[in-house]
DNA sequence: ACCTGAACACCGTTCAAGT
DNA sequence: ACCTGAACACCGTTCAAGT
């Protein structure tokens, strides 16, 4: 076949923790978790399978490694030091939460994978790095020192828990077929919400009407000011 | 060796999908989740691997199932009907977040388990489980029904969210030797962070003090304090 | 010090054969 | 209809051998 199809010969410089670490990513963004293989990884680095464990411990580190990477670049995009004259901090938790949430739908594997690490170590590598973008701004936010753990716990808490399930929203739609929106793809959830079991479901099928034309991100941002204003209710800032 | 060891043989009663997925649950509990296997699974129930294909489509079927049970159980736990004169809309919703709470204490493997089904299909069958028990405590809390969806939903990612972090905090504890408990596992932690970088990490070195002694399920429900302070701040019942 | 690639143990899944 | 268990394809990981 011609020669141009073939992957362009990647091994000039040498095998790094860094350039495995983004080939990773870029799999797992291609091909999904299942399709992260070291024989994978190793063809696309052009080397063996072997040489992936010099420099990285096994593959549970390498999701580590390539979550946390993500994980460090989606907040390291908020400016640390705002320049505009209209950045408050408000402006600041929502700037670092919809970086969080982008990354999710960038990357579809990340919210189970941020999921596993903060379970099997709750405060581990990736953990602060978090916590630490969102509680600058609680801090900047005038929250009294005695309530920063817990109004930026909740905060963390919230938009993990938020990014996690609309992680995958485009790749659900796409199960629909590449031609069908993510109108219509609601619009089918609503329909099937409308139609469970009015005994069990009540709540829900009422509800229901109000997941046609949602705007994800709008819903996001309408949560965290829900967490805002509960901040602001119980723990004031100290005049 | 003496017959005693071997495990008693349950072939009484036929396979069912029931039986196997109670199974996959406790494997899950006792080996995580690299210990299901299959074969294990089969030995468990005192057949052979091909068996279980008659009854679930394959593993992640078989994980799902596990996940739904799991939250299943959890939710209904919660008493639909409250009885004593105690209980206000604001306890029923308290109740519902410890029940997954809980569920997530005793089954490490859920948190990460639900994160990834629920990226996969955010809409899908465990959802609406979740979304149900929470909302029927917002439309008692007197929540205007516009903004069901809204003030359930971030209850609910919340919930997920702290849960998610909180999960494995037992096994945490764990790696640090049978011997040593919660409050010294987070005072290492603590520590930990106070000795982070000071440029890179100023507010998580602030606020480690803060994690020295503090109790999980007190700041669970402290966040969701503070998610219902918004509430009603934002959707105030209307009269 | 770093890379190669064959080999090992193990796993999900299939399927012809049984009852 | 339901179960059995050998077989297949594939994967993470190891390691003797190379440079």
């Amino acid at each position: 076949m011609a020669a141009r199809t073939r992957r362009p010969d990647r091994r000039q410089e040498p095998l790094t923790r860094e350039r495995i670490v983004d080939a990773a990513v870029e799999l797992l963004d291609t091909v999904g978790e299942d399709g992260l293989t070291f024989r994978a990884l190793a063809e696309r680095l052009a080397t063996g399978p072997g040489a992936i464990y010099w420099h990285v411990a096994g593959k549970s580190e390498l999701l580590s490694a390539a979550t946390e990477a993500v994980v460090t670049a989606a907040v390291a995009d908020e400016p640390t030091e705002p320049t505009g004259p209209a950045t408050s901090p408000r402006d600041g938790i929502r700037a670092v939460a919809l970086g969080l949430f982008g990354a999710t739908e960038r990357h579809p594997w990340l919210a189970p994978q941020l999921a596993a690490q903060l379970s099997r170590s709750p405060w581990g590598a990736v953990a602060p790095r978090i916590f630490e973008s969102i509680g600058r701004q609680v801090q900047a936010l005038g929250v009294p020192r005695d309530s920063w753990f817990t109004a930026s716990s909740a905060l963390m808490h919230y938009i993990l828990g938020a990014a996690g399930q609309n992680a995958a929203n485009t790749t659900s739609a796409d199960t629909f077929g590449p031609g069908v929106d993510r109108a219509r793809f609601l619009d089918e959830v609503s329909t099937a919400w409308e139609s469970l079991d009015p005994d069990e479901y009540p709540f829900t099928r009422a509800a229901a009407g109000q997941l046609r034309g949602h705007d994800d991100r709008e819903q996001f941002l309408a949560g965290i000011d829900l967490v805002l204003a509960g901040i602001s209710a119980l723990h004031p800032p100290a005049s």
